[in-house]
DNA sequence: GACCATAATATGGTCAGACCATACAGGAAA
DNA sequence: TTTCCTGTATGGTCTGACCATATTATGGTC
């Protein structure tokens, strides 16, 4: 005996399946909040927990007002969700800084022999890591450390890593500042990303994934202690 | 000027701060509808559109009647949220196949090496290679070939991997299916399991790691041909 | 005709109240 | 003690109203 599905979870199903029948893509619209509940024979208010829940996903934005950006339109931002689920997660303690942590390596190791073997473009790095020289506080600091993760990840050319890699830097970005002032001082940091550029632009995957894995330990010398 | 946040974010916001303020876990249980609504002076539909979200990020889950169990109560279930996630930007065409298995593929690749210097039984992979070979269709391979592979996550330990695998992995089902149906023959697939199994038996990371990469070239040929 | 102020309208945002469905709690009856 | 019924707390849903906002239509003024 399966429990009787809620009205919202039949909204989001038909709303889904507009999506992937009609072909929906960012940008397209939804039928406004009255007339979808007339539609689907519902109550406004589960239709707008099906935005919501919508909403919480990075499918739809809405908007209030009239015009063609008014209503509830399909976005395609999967970034902020998944910031804010594993933001909650922490807090919930269901899972562990170290797990995120160890995730972020093994993207990141992937994410720079991808981006060494493509030969990527290392200027954005270049600036990241002058930005971090001229930082003024830790939060500053951590502030350009993660454009510069963030700009290894996106060379990759893969948007979902590129995605996750930002989440899992947003997610942390409390944890990461605390680190960064109970170090005090960054030089080792900042040589670490200079190897990691370096191994990039020499297009040496190898190196850039070693160097990737030190500046990890450095970062975060009580999680590697063992 | 930032736009008047709505009610129900501040209901969000506020529901997290006790979490995280207070310490609460998985199993622990949130107020009434009604008397949040009231505590936190805002209509009741607000705080529903809350807890829809929350809901959605596998944070809370609802049940109604009366008693300990009921009500809305803490949960840690990331891996549907990532699910739902993953599975609706793919319909919204917001994601490529193409980074979905390319993600899929460094993550197996990683847990698979891990599987391999831990020393990890293999007695569930054992059964579920033997289940694959007696599945009666594509749907019932898919079905235990996925449980192979996320035996494998989950033996690396990481929650959050093991999630991100499994959500992967549910996200493209339909793609997998169709997949092993134009393949035809499992006999290939099949081979690669054994490999797959043997090399983290035999304790050789870089041989289960290269036996898996080998693996998703010939699940999805259409995407290396390059 | 061009331009600007005002009104109408469509849309999401919010609330209050009512009622239903569910599931436990506790007393009543066997 | 066991069984059954009723009370009650809880989520689930709908309706209707009203507000806030942003566009669009209207009409007056130059």
């Amino acid at each position: 005996m399966t429990r009787k599905p809620r009205a919202f979870e039949s909204v989001l199903a038909q709303i889904e399946r507009r999506i992937v029948d009609d072909g929906l893509t960012a940008g397209d619209r939804l039928p406004g909040e009255r007339q979808l509940a007339e539609q689907l024979q519902v109550g406004r208010s589960s239709v707008r927990e099906a935005l919501r829940v919508l909403e919480s996903l990075g499918v739809v934005s809405s908007q209030a007002g009239r015009g063609p950006d008014a209503g509830a339109v399909l976005t395609a931002r999967p970034g902020s969700a998944l910031t804010d689920l594993l933001r909650l997660h922490l807090g919930l303690a269901s899972l562990e800084l170290r797990e995120v942590v160890d995730t972020r390596l093994m993207i990141e190791r992937w994410a720079a022999a991808r981006a060494a073997e493509a030969g990527a473009d290392t200027s954005a790095l270049a600036a990241s890591i002058a930005a971090m020289a001229a930082a003024a506080s830790a939060e500053e600091f951590v502030e350009h450390d993660t454009a510069f993760h963030c700009a290894i990840a996106e060379a990759s050319g893969n948007r979902l890593i590129a995605a996750i890699m930002r989440s899992l830097r947003d997610s942390v970005r409390r944890h990461a500042v605390e680190a960064v002032e109970r170090l005090g001082d960054t030089a080792v940091l900042q040589a670490d990303h200079e190897r990691i550029m370096a191994a990039i632009a020499a297009g040496d995957p190898d190196a850039a994934s070693d160097a990737v894995a030190a500046h990890l330990e450095h970062a975060y010398p009580e999680l590697f202690r063992g």
